[in-house]
DNA sequence: GAGGCGTGGTG
DNA sequence: TCACCAAGCCT
C-alpha cells in the first residue's frame, strides 16, 4: 500500500536544526562566558566557563567564573600563575583534577600562541574530552562539531525514543546528535540543544508544550519522556569513619594544615592532618594517629561530608599547642588571615569550623578544659548542627566582571 | 568499560 | 532525610 502524501504530518518530520535555532533567537539565556548576538566569542572564556561547567551548575559556576577573570584575565596570565593560586581559587568547586588540568592546559596553549580550533586539535589537551572539545570547536569556532553532553543525550534519547540505557547507549546518541548539526551556525546550535535540555526538556516534568521539537518527539508521542534516557542505577560506597585534628597554636591562632598528595582523592588540596578514612575506623583509638603530642579534646558530634563513591564521618579532635611548637615533619601552621587563601575543600572545610564554632560558641574560659575521657564518648553524641562557615574560611568578595571586550576571531 | 573523582540544590 | 541531579574526564 503506498502511503498518501497527505499523511505525512508534521509528526513524521525529523528535528530540524532551523525550528530550534528559531527558538534560540528568542529565548537563549544569558550567560557571564556567552557572547552576545553580534560579538566574537573569546576562546578563553568559553574554554575556561566549559570545564568549570562539567558536572557542575550554572549557579555555582557564575561566582568562580567571575573570580577567575579577575585574577587571571587571559591564558597567559593563568599560565604564569603559582599552581597553589589557581588550587585556591577553585576550592570549593570540586573534582580538582580539572584545576591542575586546566593549569596544564592553559600552559601549553600559552606555549603554543593560542588554542587549536578543532576538535582533533582540542582533544589532545589535558581536561578537555569528548564533549569540551566539541563544545569549544562549535562555540568559539563556529566548527559544525556536536556537543554531547547530559542535556544532549537526554533530549536526544527523548527525540528518538532510544531504550537502550545509558551509559551504553552513548555512542548511539552522539551518532543521533551529530546528524542533526547543521553548516549554518553550528556554534549557536550547539549551545540551544543545551538551553532546551536546562530550560525545557528537563529531567524531571519537561515542558513539551513549550518545545520547538514537540513535534518530532518520539517520546512525547507516547507520552513516556519523563523515561528517558533510560539508565542503569549503580549503588553508593558504603561509609567510612576517620578522625581529624585540629591544632592551634597558643598566640596566633595558626591551624596545622598539610597537603594531599598530587593525585587521587581531593588531589593537592589542603587539610588538617587525618587518620586514615576506613569502614571500620574506631575513633576510640584515634590518638594512635595524632599528628603531635597534646592534649587532645574529643569534640561532641561529627562531621559528615558526602563524596560522589562514599558518604564520610570525621570525628574531630582539637589541642592548643605552645606558641613555639614546630609542626610536624610535611606540615605547617598557617595563620587565621593566611586560611582563605589555602585550597581546603568544603568537606575540610567544615572540620575546622566545626571546631571554631565549639570554641567561638564558649565565652572565654578562664578555667581550663576538663580532661577527655577518651573511652566514652561524649554525651552530645548527636549530629553536629549545621553551621555557617566562619567567615575567615569564606571566600571573599568579588568584584563585578569587567565588560566583556570583544575580540578578533582567531583563524 | 567501569570506577574514581566534589559540591550544592532540590523534590 | 535522602536519592538524584548538574555543560565529564581520566585511567
Amino acid at each position: 500500500m503506498v502511503t498518501p502524501a497527505a499523511s505525512y504530518s508534521r509528526q513524521d518530520a525529523r528535528p530540524d536544526a532551523a525550528d530550534l535555532l528559531v527558538w534560540y533567537d528568542r529565548h537563549r539565556r544569558v550567560l557571564p562566558w556567552r557572547a552576545l548576538p553580534g560579538e566574537v566569542p573569546d576562546p578563553y572564556r568559553v574554554w575556561l566557563s566549559e570545564i568549570m561547567l562539567q558536572q557542575t551548575t550554572v549557579t555555582a559556576v557564575k561566582p568562580y567564573f567571575a573570580r577567575f577573570l579577575e585574577r587571571f584575565p587571559d591564558v597567559a596570565a593563568l599560565a604564569a600563575a603559582p599552581e597553589e593560586a589557581v588550587m585556591s581559587a577553585w576550592a570549593g568547586l570540586g573534582y580538582y583534577s580539572r584545576a591542575r588540568n586546566l593549569h596544564a592546559c592553559a600552559r601549553s596553549v600559552a606555549a603554543a600562541g593560542g588554542f587549536p580550533d578543532t576538535v582533533e586539535g582540542l582533544r589532545k589537551l589535558p581536561g578537555i574530552g569528548a564533549y569540551t572539545a566539541g563544545a569549544i570547536a562549535a562555540i568559539a569556532f563556529d566548527r559544525p562539531a556536536a556537543a554531547v553532553d547530559g542535556n544532549v543525550e537526554r533530549v536526544v534519547s527523548r527525540l528518538f525514543a532510544v531504550d537502550q540505557p545509558l551509559p551504553a547507549a552513548r555512542p548511539a546518541l552522539r551518532v543521533l546528535a551529530e546528524s542533526l548539526v547543521p553548516q549554518k551556525r553550528p556554534g549557536d546550535f550547539a549551545q540551544a540543544v543545551m538551553d532546551l535540555g536546562a530550560t525545557l526538556c528537563t529531567s524531571k516534568r519537561p515542558a513539551c508544550a513549550l518545545c520547538p521539537w514537540m513535534a518530532p518527539c518520539q517520546a512525547r508521542k507516547e507520552g513516556t519522556q519523563e523515561t528517558y534516557p533510560r539508565k542503569l542505577k549503580k549503588e553508593s560506597g558504603a561509609l567510612r569513619r576517620g578522625a581529624a585534628f585540629v591544632v592551634e597554636r597558643a598566640g596566633d591562632g595558626a591551624v596545622l594544615l598539610r597537603t594531599r598528595p598530587p593525585t587521587g582523592l581531593l588531589g593537592a588540596m589542603a587539610e588538617p592532618p587525618t587518620s586514615e578514612w576506613r569502614a571500620d575506623y574506631d575513633p576510640a583509638q584515634a590518638l594512635l594517629d595524632a599528628p603531635l603530642d597534646a592534649r587532645w579534646k574529643r569534640l561532641p558530634g561529627t562531621v559528615r561530608h558526602v563524596f560522589t563513591h562514599f558518604p564520610l564521618e570525621l570525628t574531630v579532635f582539637q589541642a592548643r599547642v605552645a606558641a613555639d611548637t614546630a609542626p610536624p615533619e610535611g606540615m605547617r601552621f598557617t595563620p587565621p588571615a593566611g586560611l582563605a587563601d589555602e585550597p581546603l575543600p568544603g568537606a575540610m572545610k567544615k572540620v575546622l569550623a566545626h571546631a571554631l564554632e565549639r570554641k567561638l560558641a564558649l565565652p572565654p574560659a578562664p578555667t581550663p578544659d576538663p580532661e577527655p575521657d577518651l573511652a566514652t564518648p561524649p554525651p552530645a553524641e548527636q549530629k553536629a548542627r549545621r553551621a555557617p562557615i566562619p567567615k575567615v574560611l569564606s571566600r571573599r568578595p568579588v568584584a563585578a566582571a569587567p565588560p566583556r571586550k570583544v575580540q578578533p576571531r582567531k583563524i
